[in-house]
DNA sequence: TGTACATCAGTGAACGCGCGTTCACTGATGTAC
DNA sequence: TGTACATCAGTGAACGCGCGTTCACTGATGTAC
């Protein structure tokens, strides 16, 4: 091979941070070997500790950048439709609890896929993931306060309290919905349907 | 040592689950090994496949009992308390949402410390997590009609997607509550009593 | 009831395997003059 | 601008380690007569 220009570097670390968030998503982060990594980058194994001190160091870069494009996705609908934040909201639990999403977790959000992970492991990898966690109720508190701003509810500490409720009823109906998908395929979808309306029901309506 | 008594046996082989129920419960299934199980149940790992044909079989014989614990806690409060579900419900919330329970998974149920376990295992163990699953639900329709009964929710379908509304925020407000314990203990409180006043507003008081 | 033998739960060394990590090597790129 | 040398990204074999699992061994318990 030889040594690469740093723009190539570059695009190889992007290459296996990439590989490793599809991974760690969807298998978790300790059944996707530093081996499997690279192999999915199209890479040896390596080669990774010229861009990694660790796998620890791995899964930080994960968390770093795991949540930028769904929370992207997410200002993205919110500047869409500034007046309906009721909308938003719609859309995010339709996505978030749908049968794709259970079934693909690679394409979906960390905070669901890596929650158990985030704290079992060394603690940077838990402050990558706290501000991702944070930055999610900071948009779900932006848009309960605009639905609030029609319905009544315009307090700041009821929106803040009302987006960490959802986003805990969407990390867990997600993981339940998976836990028991092949086991009971009926009861993943209701799980995913019924976390769908309530959440609809309370934060969209009224 | 020497060939043991069939009751002596069965109470190591209950040994051995509850000593697994407890690592598994506290730092997961891959991180709690054969040798650490047995170690914790006073033996040497040798003896483990006189009693488990493999891991999974012991994980699922933990799956098992796992949730028969909090099972009869919950019916012990229910029939204490038969016409007042409202107060079971509030102590559920604050139990499950404690920062004991947080700090201790070893000590709580295994909906929360093992849905990431159970979908990444085989069937078997899916079944037995799914039919705990469908437990806590049971118990948790039934009481949310109870609280109906006095509010006016009597309604059958609202009240079972209640119950699945009710244990995805439990088990996702505490996955979030450990996964940021180290990097934001304050966020970590803040994640527990949200829940927790949340549940609380819409399912006791009215 | 007593004796001789078979059974088998627990022991502890050992196995193969995959993991995270290290390292000597290569050769294309970057640098010095 | 050309040449000679240093750098270093990726390769692939190898390392130590811990995992799940196997196995020969032991001796107390169960069983046959």
């Amino acid at each position: 091979m030889g040594r690469l220009s740093p723009e190539m570097k570059s695009r190889n670390r992007q290459s296996i941070v990439d590989a490793a968030t599809e991974g760690f998503k969807k298998v978790g982060v300790d059944a996707f070997g530093v081996d499997d990594v690279m192999k999915a980058a199209g890479m040896t194994h390596g080669g990774f500790y010229n861009h990694f001190a660790s796998k620890d160091d791995l899964v930080a870069a994960v968390c770093e950048q795991a949540f930028v494009p769904t929370l992207t996705n997410l200002d993205t609908w919110t500047d869409a439709h500034p007046d309906a934040p009721g909308a938003v909201l719609q859309q995010v639990f339709g996505e978030y609890l749908s049968a794709f999403h259970r079934d693909h977790p690679e394409t979906g959000c960390p905070s669901g896929a890596m929650v158990t992970d985030a704290g079992r492991r060394d603690i940077g990898i838990q402050f990558r993931f706290e501000a991702g966690v944070e930055a999610y109720l900071e948009r779900f508190e932006g848009l309960i306060r605009g639905v609030g701003a029609v319905g009544g509810e315009t307090d700041r500490t009821a929106a803040r309290a009302g987006a960490i409720g959802v986003l805990s009823q969407l990390v867990g109906g997600i993981l339940l919905s998976r836990a028991v998908a092949l086991a009971n395929p009926k009861l993943s979808d209701e799980l995913l349907e019924a976390n769908r309306s309530l959440l609809t029901m309370t934060y969209t309506n009224r």
